[in-house]
DNA sequence: CGTAGACCCTGCGCGC
DNA sequence: TGCGCGCAGGGTCTAC
């Protein structure tokens, strides 16, 4: 699923479509989640109440509700939301439906399962638990070289580890750490205690820019909701490394290499990171 | 405290 | 065609 660019895509398509409505009912079709569903706490957070604005922290959707709720949404690996009209027939692992005043439905589909969806009172959400150790937002003021390096010092863990550590910084997944990565031209096994200043300005400003990018390419290839099928899907964005194992870097021409790290698959030239 | 590894769950594509 | 295997973009927990 979705790393940070796919939810902010989400959140921009979504919020023209939602905001204004009301959620009448939540419907909790199998509440095992990552954590159990709490049909109670999501109905009293959410039922009657209408839609004011729609926000991003890290990898999570937040919707704000009149009232002073939010209903929060993560994706996990496999998640999705879809804007259906709410004839629409079920599908599989539908594990939660917002019944739209409109006559609509927000869906929340989830096969693996590895999502979460919960509400909360919006002014406790710096204090719950989902948020309150989280790390930088990498498209905020105040992300840069200088506050990476910051949080590195006292620790020897690779870089790739590092960087998807979303208690230093948050929304950079295993796709983008390996692109982020390759494009700043720094090994994914590299020592985070073994990189100069002038390296982290460098890799920030990759993080920063790869991210924005796929944004950018999600906006204009993305199916909006308004298509009849009312789910945004995936997309596709252009990768220089991941997933690219045996094929020539376009740097240096040599093979794209992959290895295990974290128990994630990793993507790197050897020839042109360091 | 920091780090490495196992683990949560289902579905898909591949080789045999 | 059917089966077993490895793999998948999330995060958390435990042992060291």
């Amino acid at each position: 699923m979705p790393e940070l660019p796919e939810v902010e895509t989400l959140r921009r398509s979504l919020e023209r479509h939602v905001r204004g409505d009301t959620i009448d009912r939540v419907l909790v079709r199998s509440p095992s989640l990552r954590e159990p569903l709490r049909p109670t706490t999501l109905r009293r957070h959410l039922a009657g109440r209408r839609i004011l604005k729609l926000r991003r922290r890290a990898k999570y959707l937040l919707i704000d509700v009149e009232g002073g709720s939010t209903l929060a949404v993560h994706l996990g690996m496999s998640g999705r939301l879809a804007l259906v009209e709410a004839e629409r027939s079920r599908e599989t692992h539908e594990h939660v439906l917002f019944e739209l005043a409109s006559g609509r439905q927000l869906r929340f589909r989830d096969p693996r399962r590895f999502g979460l969806v919960f509400a909360l009172a919006s002014a406790d959400l710096e204090r719950d638990r989902h948020f309150a150790h989280l790390g930088l937002e990498p498209l905020a003021e105040g992300f840069d070289g200088e506050s990476l390096r910051r949080r590195a010092r006292g620790r020897r863990a690779p870089v790739k580890t590092f960087l998807m550590n979303a208690r230093v910084v948050v929304g950079v997944g295993n796709i983008y750490a390996s692109e982020a990565l390759y494009r700043a031209g720094i090994h994914p096994t590299r020592g985070v205690d073994r990189l100069a200043a002038q390296r982290w300005h460098g890799l920030a400003g990759a993080v920063v820019e790869v991210l924005e990018e796929a944004i950018e390419q999600g906006g204009t290839t993305l199916n909006d909701f308004a298509d009849a099928n009312g789910d945004p899907g995936y997309f596709q964005v252009s990768l220089a490394a991941y997933g690219r194992e045996g094929e020539p870097c376009g740097r240096c021409s040599k093979p794209i290499r992959r290895t295990i790290l974290g128990n994630r698959s990793t993507y790197y030239c050897p020839g042109c990171q360091r």
